[in-house]
DNA sequence: TTGAAAGCGTTACCAA
DNA sequence: TTGGTAACGCTTTCAA
């Protein structure tokens, strides 16, 4: 990259500074980094003069190298940080993250578990310690984790390494064991990324069995424990899979479930992108709700309570969790936490 | 901060490697960064027996201090990183950008150009090269400017560094005065940062004649224009200020707005989240849209096209801005451009 | 294909 | 309060 000069004739480094001003390296050094060590007057005259200079203070590269410290700490995102923008969700938990990070000065890397490899290897020595988000490719995290800095995970859980998450299955239990109370009939189950395929479908027989510690599996067997408990019993043809967590994949699911025969009358919903598609989809096909339908989502981002009508779901506090996550990082001695999630009854099913 | 012991007994250099391997430092070196300098046999070796004593490869800060680059991108936030990341047109660009960094194999370093001075100052020399978004704190953006490397400014023009703008002035006046040609009857503006004030209120005609570059400045122009082009004159107590832009503060505005007598025809917002947030407090106070009321809103965010009524608004591709100014920082040949932007005529308001 | 050695720009120790 | 100086861990040139 080429770069425009301005009043650089040559390389400005703290020592050329010092050699001009008359003063050590050591003094400049302090002057930036330790007030405590120099006189308040000589510290305002070099900071000043340093500036006429150009100097703009200490590169990065070189102190980081000589304090073993840079500042930084990355956050890990398990899908791809484009991916990551569109997300309510992620973008709630980055906003937590921040507010901590720069209370405590420190700046903000964003990496991806699922990154191109050689390119982000190399920055990965870059910061002071990591939060993970979303369970990441293993090859990266454990490379990440014998660098033997802080690491807390978030929303997933690894031996050793301390994380932050909700529980998931009492969650979706919960809030499905509320709606389902006080609301008779067929029940659908729309989730994102239940099975390995990158089309929605409905689930099998087969599908079912499998069991993990993934979030949508907690949910789906909250949601069904749920069911069973009134005797009610969900098919596997009932429940979608969704490979990703996004309104048009959403609404093509929500559309197959809404115009199936017999008609739902209850949908369960793993994320609250899912339930407002369906409460759209709803609206186009002349659904009432919640009198003909009930929609339950997961998350309450904060579209869920602008929608119309209201969406019933599970509070998650994202921002939250980011924050806690952050702290962690900068006390070891707090250990892993499951945070509370709240049921929150809105229009979009009476209770 | 302290860290987790493993096989680790004393810290591991890439000079130690080379020891152990029995091999030059130079050899490891080049076995991770130019695979072309030594046999693949040789290359293979190294490298999982360097992954097997615990070594992940060259640290970040020797390795950027020896070569001069980081591989690092800043990107330069006008508020701070918690507001952008809830602002919808703030995460597709930095989606836009993410893309474009992933590709060039950059990595992201998120800054706010509000950020406190010293704790960010020390990080603002790592990055090779910086986008900033949005009109920023002037010592922080003549600071990095002066580091020489390449800049990008995104929404805002300052002399000698290239940018990626839309024409905000013509879009407002176009969109708006495609709505008011078909619709009669009273006009409210709603703005974001009109002025300087932390408070929902309405302008002063004093207010009016200040004349700036700011973006809303340009959109208030435009609709103040295309609306006089009709001989229709829109009062300053018509005209709101928003502190910022969020639903709760837009929700407020629009609530007065529209409780106003005579009650506005026609609501022209800059930005969707007033518009949407006007169409909701439309919904409550039971004024039928486009009926009653037609509302414009500026940007085209995804929820824009997914409300009821879909909302009339300016397409601007976000992401595209954000891939277009990455772009740029890696071919120093570009200039400064001016993206199109496009009306979008949907239900909120006809035409 | 490999080895030796010279910095890259700082910080922090120790002495003055 | 200040100044010299030895690392920090790596890349790259040059010679073998």
């Amino acid at each position: 990259m080429k770069s425009v000069v301005l009043n650089t004739q040559k390389k400005l480094t703290l020592k050329e500074v010092a050699r001009q001003l008359g003063v050590s390296t050591a003094t400049i050094s302090n002057a930036f980094n330790r007030p405590d060590q120099l006189s308040e007057a000589l510290r305002a005259r070099i900071l000043s003069e340093a500036a006429a200079l150009g100097y703009h203070g200490p590169s990065h590269a070189a102190r980081s190298l000589r304090r073993g410290e840079s500042d930084v700490i990355g956050v890990v995102l398990a899908d791809s940080l484009s991916y990551n923008f569109s997300d309510p969700m992620a973008n709630q938990l980055l906003k937590g993250i921040a507010d901590v990070l720069v209370e405590n000065k420190k700046q903000m890397l964003l990496l991806s578990s699922r990154g191109e490899a050689a390119s982000q290897r190399a920055a990965e020595s870059l910061p002071d310690g990591f939060i993970f988000y979303g369970a990441p490719d293993t090859s990266c995290f454990e490379r990440i984790v014998r660098l033997g800095k802080p690491v807390v995970a978030v929303d997933f859980e690894q031996e050793a390494v301390r994380s932050v998450n909700i529980d998931n299955y009492q969650a979706a239990y919960t809030s499905a064991e509320s709606v389902l109370k006080s609301t008779d009939g067929n029940i659908c189950i729309l989730g994102m990324r239940i099975i390995e395929s990158d089309r929605v479908c409905r689930l099998t027989s087969q599908d079912i069995l499998c069991s993990s510690q993934e979030i949508s599996r907690q949910r789906l067997k909250g949601y069904l424990d749920a069911a069973a408990n009134q005797n009610r019993n969900v098919s596997p043809d009932r429940i979608w899979h969704i490979p990703v967590n996004t309104p048009e994949k959403a609404e093509q699911a929500a559309r197959e479930a809404l115009t199936m025969t017999p008609r739902p009358r209850v949908l369960l919903c793993m994320s609250d992108v899912i339930a407002l598609a369906a409460l759209r989809v709803a609206t186009q096909l002349d659904i009432r709700v919640p009198e003909s339908l009930s929609v339950l989502g997961f998350d309450d981002i904060p579209a869920a309570s602008q929608m119309q009508p209201a969406l019933t779901t599970v509070c998650q506090q994202s921002a939250e969790k980011g924050r806690v996550a952050a702290r962690m990082l900068f006390d070891e001695s707090t250990d892993s936490v499951v945070l509370p999630t709240r049921f929150i009854q809105r229009a979009s099913a009476q209770v």
